[in-house]
RNA sequence: GGCGGGGUAGCCAAGUGGUAAGGCAGGGCUCUGCAAAAGCCUCAUCCGUCGGUUCGAUUCCGACCCUCGCCUCCA
């Protein structure tokens, strides 16, 4: 089924069709992380988003190159490692291996290839160097080099390709004192910002000085040599539309005279407790946080995966409780499938992929696919209930799982390993009820539990769970 | 001020010009020594308000109210 998406472009859904004449390869390219702190959980949102993408292209038959960049230089990072009295890389080295620990945590695959800006310095003075060279780019009284909007739109381009722009009614920013500055015009952003004392020892040699890029130049230059000069797929925050992406392809377009990116995807932002997060609100989380409350990442990727990406989504830990009992229900009916099915293997039962893959190339819409998955659980359930399953047929409903699973990336629950202690705890109670000393019986549940394990009674025997 | 999203049950959240998916919570039942767990069943005369178009609107149009985001730090 071809995949329609969202282009923020053309300002409508479109169906996906990737620029290789193979129809297969796919490049994608996804703002990443500027390792200043630990991410919280609207960034995670947007990674998670990403991975979906991907995910789904892959479900696809695409062969994606997924590309992230991790931001290690930066104003704030600049100041931290002042702060702290560290070098650069000992600072966001520590911030980046904590990203990617999360990353991995929320079961998101890992993009194939992970650029660091401060590692493509040599790629981003090329590519202010071809903009000065075409005019688009001057050097600055304060040393700094400069992107000319007037310039690059008197080339014919197009300044406001993601959203409608009014630049003589844009307001300044108001945290930017406009006397910082010693641009052409307040529209114009930096490409190259000159070496300044509180910079320290962050700062490279260029053409046009001692320095470090500006923000939006690395993604430019960056995506382009990890993807080419024209790609399909780009993704970020909303928030990120403007500037940040925009001037990515002014930069991009302006240097290279070609399109710059087929589709354009943006995710929308979350809500925390029906709150814009913040920390004076108490309600702006990491992923860390979260699983020191004792959730863990596979439920935090199941609640993000809840809504429709573009639609801001409300994040409670009402629903994380949620997204807990929700999961459970699945890892129970996944569970019976498994040992019904034994060893026995078979292809996927048809049903549960293709209404889950209608959904998803419906610009993913993921509460539709979600939709699917329980009622398939529901009739897995009445089936297995009825004993109208046989091994076969539990393996086939078990490979359709796994299919969808491919895409939604939250697994099965491993099943813990149970200490000795414990089952032989279990197998005392047992034989306590046994002996109908129920009292002895039930006392040994409550141990099982404040131990934090739940022992079930089932027709087939016991089962231990850990709570 | 400019531009752009939203307002659907207690909570979260899909969706459609023809009469409201799914999840959580709640209620009932089955199972059980009792529980728990699990499973089954149930749970919106109604989709922000007011008008309009229509045989029919939650879905289209208009106005209004509320809310969120971006406007050069920002996922």
């Amino acid at each position: 089924m071809a995949l329609k998406l969202f282009n923020t472009l053309t300002r409508s859904v479109q169906e996906f069709k990737p620029l290789d004449a193979g129809g297969k390869k796919v490049g994608m390219y996804c703002c990443g992380p500027t390792v200043y702190d630990f991410a919280h959980i609207g960034n995670w949102r947007t990674f998670v988003f990403a991975d979906l993408v991907r995910r789904t292209l892959e479900f696809s038959g695409n062969d994606v190159t997924h590309v992230m960049n991790i931001t290690d230089v930066e104003d704030k990072i600049i100041k931290r490692v002042r702060e702290t009295q560290t070098t650069l890389r000992e600072f966001t080295g520590k911030f980046e291996a904590a990203f990617l620990d999360d990353l991995k945590a929320l079961g998101c695959r890992e993009p194939h290839q992970k650029p660091r800006a401060t590692e493509s310095i040599a790629e981003i003075i090329a590519l202010i160097e071809k903009l000065i060279a075409r005019g688009i780019a001057y050097q600055a009284n304060d040393g700094s080099v400069y992107f000319s909007i007037a310039k690059y739109q008197g080339c014919g381009c197009h300044y406001g390709q993601l959203l409608k722009l009014n630049l003589d009614e844009m307001r300044a920013g108001e945290r930017v004192a406009s006397d910082e500055y010693e641009k052409e015009s307040i529209a114009d952003f930096a490409l190259w910002k000159a070496r300044v004392p509180d910079d320290g020892d962050v700062f490279w040699p260029s053409p046009f000085g001692a320095g470090r890029p500006g923000w939006h130049i690395e993604c430019s230059a960056m995506s382009i040599k990890a993807l080419g000069e024209t790609f399909d797929l780009h993704l970020g925050g909303e928030d990120l539309k403007f500037p940040h992406h925009e001037d990515e392809i002014a930069q991009s377009e302006g240097a290279t005279g070609k399109p710059f990116v087929k589709f354009w995807l943006h995710g929308a932002h979350l809500l925390v407790e029906g709150r814009k997060m913040s920390k004076s609100l108490g309600n702006f989380f990491t992923l860390r946080d979260l699983l020191a409350k004792g959730f863990t990442g596979r439920e935090v990727r199941y609640l993000l995966l809840t809504a429709h990406y573009r639609e801001t989504f409300n994040f409670t830990l009402d629903g994380l409780h949620g997204a807990k009992t929700a999961l459970a229900r699945i890892d129970e009916c996944v569970g019976k499938l498994r040992e019904l099915a034994g060893g026995v293997t078979a292809a996927p039962e048809s049903g549960l992929p293709e209404q889950f893959s209608a959904a998803l190339a419906d610009d993913l819409n993921i509460s539709a696919a979600w939709g699917a998955v329980f009622k398939w659980v529901s009739a897995a359930n009445k089936r297995l209930a009825e004993n109208s399953m046989n091994a076969p047929a539990a393996a086939a409903a078990l490979a359709a799982w796994e299919k969808v699973d491919s895409v939604l990336g939250v697994g099965v629950n491993s099943e813990a390993e149970i200490p000795a202690e414990i089952s032989a705890l279990a197998a005392e109670r047992t034989a306590a009820k046994k002996a109908k000393d129920f009292k002895r019986a039930d006392a040994i549940r409550d141990e099982l539990k404040a131990k934090g394990w739940v022992i079930e009674d089932t027709p087939k025997g016991i089962k231990l769970k850990k709570n």
